[in-house]
DNA sequence: TTGTAAGCGTTATCAG
DNA sequence: CTGATAACGCTTACAA
């Protein structure tokens, strides 16, 4: 059906080398040949098929991508801006969204580590994983603890954390809710989650901690959000593990009559371009999205050439001031 | 390096066939061989080559994304959609983002023609792709106007168009601005500003449209909406070709001290999950993006199976009533 | 400067 | 129930 290479030699009167050697710009050829081959490829509209150029040389040129999801705004840029590198880099992705979810996960390993992919940037908390990289296929995760020698990327979530709670306290918040992730998994909320706790303690103030899990509705997760105002009526600080969880808690607030940062005063996390413009008055802790991107790709480059590389790599955060706080 | 086929086979005494096999629970097998070529790849821990299978099966169980961004909302959404849908169909997805570079699509497009996908559903506004389809590779378009027989899913961009400004001129405002996309590009979004330019002359009022480039930056971006209100003192009325966009205008109306809806009001377009979560006072035509990803996803498997289509799909939008106009 | 032939790792056919 | 062999489409030694 489709025209393949030996096609392109006969109508060209030569041979699949040659027409390989044009398409490959390798060894010497005549003009005339060259000419004659690339007319024949018009003709046909060839497309080398790429299966086969892969079984011979044993790579893709491809990057798998393999995220909880792409629907969050820090995913969706830090997605956006690794594809746009790789793109430059010669590389296409493949997107696995895991939403959290295990099987889903293994099911994309198990496939990208099937020669399908050249390396992988993982954004998920597959223990899994580990068994794989024997195969020494270059992996870098980006955010993620793994306690095995994939290099990690990932933000200074302590810090992070500390900068936010402190921001509160300062403010003059007492009663200060710090709403996170599901409390079994290992993600990097979880030093936030501490550094939230630590901070709270040196202030002799009572850390007030809910767990919400990754893949609830945005419906449900409103049920929660009222569930907590509900539930300490005298709060007046909210430090949330995300940008989106803060806003929907201060439309939340907003719609229970209380002001902002007057009764409730609010950090989020993260920081997005996109939040920075949409909320620009939401205080958050700014993530470094692109310096993200730029570490995962040349890491994971360094890999590709089988170079070494450390083990971790922290990057800055700072807080955007907005009057949310 | 890595075991194929045949290091399995001789591990387990068996050939290379009976590997195969197993593998693929084909034909009779004693439950001794499948125990032992089990065993086999458990210990050299084997992965199928899948550029070898893709040679021979002639196909990938990969469909290709052609987007162009994953960080705006509305794309999110759909690809997040349209990426869980398909992994149920049991594919994977390869992503590309074109951000509107045609020279980024070409390249996109002849990768993943040379049989890397077995499918394509593209949301990018590419004309080089009626070259292609002779091939009779699968190809859906969303939301993107193609003069091909490619079929279209696209919601009613131009009853959109028309209901959100319907709804400004019914609340009062009498100069009413419309952003949208560049004016040389055949997209969606000409139906909608068409509609806009039908109701305001209906309505006996001066159709006021800037175009923006698709690839600006925020801060571009912002730069001009400053200038929108700088030109326009009496602006009343604003209709965003998406949400991003109004709801950054409204932020700079705020900081100008305007006041909406009493000032300005404002009609967004999309109306995705998220801002409907985040914004929820936004008045915005809201698009079915599941609906889109659904009606995207059966056609293109119909597609697959070489079934008939139709055309076109277009399904329906509607006003998301907020307190912004 | 061009061509022949072997091989990449898998699967299907056909024979036993 | 199992095995030898050809084929998928391309690239690269090696030969001419």
């Amino acid at each position: 059906m489709k025209p393949k290479l030996e096609d392109v030699a006969k109508l060209a009167n030569v041979s699949k080398t040659t027409v390989s050697r044009v398409l490959n710009n390798r060894g010497y050829l005549s003009q005339k040949t060259i000419d004659k081959v690339n007319e024949a490829m018009e003709i046909l509209n060839y497309q080398p098929n790429s299966a086969a150029r892969q079984l011979f040389q044993q790579k893709t040129e491809i990057i798998g991508l393999l995220f909880p999801t792409v629907a969050n705004p820090f995913f969706g840029e830090l997605i956006q801006d690794l594809e746009r590198k790789l793109y430059k880099e010669g590389y296409k992705v493949i997107i696995g969204n895991s939403m959290n979810d295990s099987e889903k996960e293994e099911y994309y390993l198990n496939q990208l580590l099937s020669n399908q992919v050249d390396g992988l940037i993982v954004g998920t908390h597959n223990r899994g994983i580990q068994q794989y990289q024997k195969d020494n296929l270059p992996i870098v995760a980006i955010d993620r603890f793994m306690n095995t020698d994939i290099p990690i990327i990932e933000s200074n979530n302590y810090y992070g954390g500390q900068i936010a709670t402190e921001r509160l306290i300062e403010k003059g918040a007492k009663k200060i809710v710090h709403t996170t992730g599901p409390s079994e998994l290992e993600t990097p909320t979880h030093r936030r989650m501490q550094a939230y706790t630590d901070t709270m303690k040196k202030n002799n103030l009572d850390p007030l901690i809910y767990h919400l899990d990754f893949n609830i509705s945005y419906e449900e997760k409103n049920d929660i959000f009222y569930r907590i105002f509900n539930e300490n009526p005298d709060l007046d600080g909210i430090f949330a593990s995300n940008d989106i969880d803060a806003i929907m808690l201060m439309q939340i607030a907003v719609s229970l009559n209380k002001r902002i940062p007057e009764d409730i005063k609010v950090v989020g996390y993260d920081g997005t371009e996109l939040i920075r413009y949409l909320y620009p008055n939401l205080t958050t802790v700014v993530q470094p999205v692109k310096k993200i991107a730029d570490k995962a790709l040349s890491v994971l480059i360094q890999r590709l050439k089988e170079e070494k590389t450390e083990q971790e790599y922290i990057l800055d955060v700072y807080l955007w001031e907005g009057t949310s706080s």
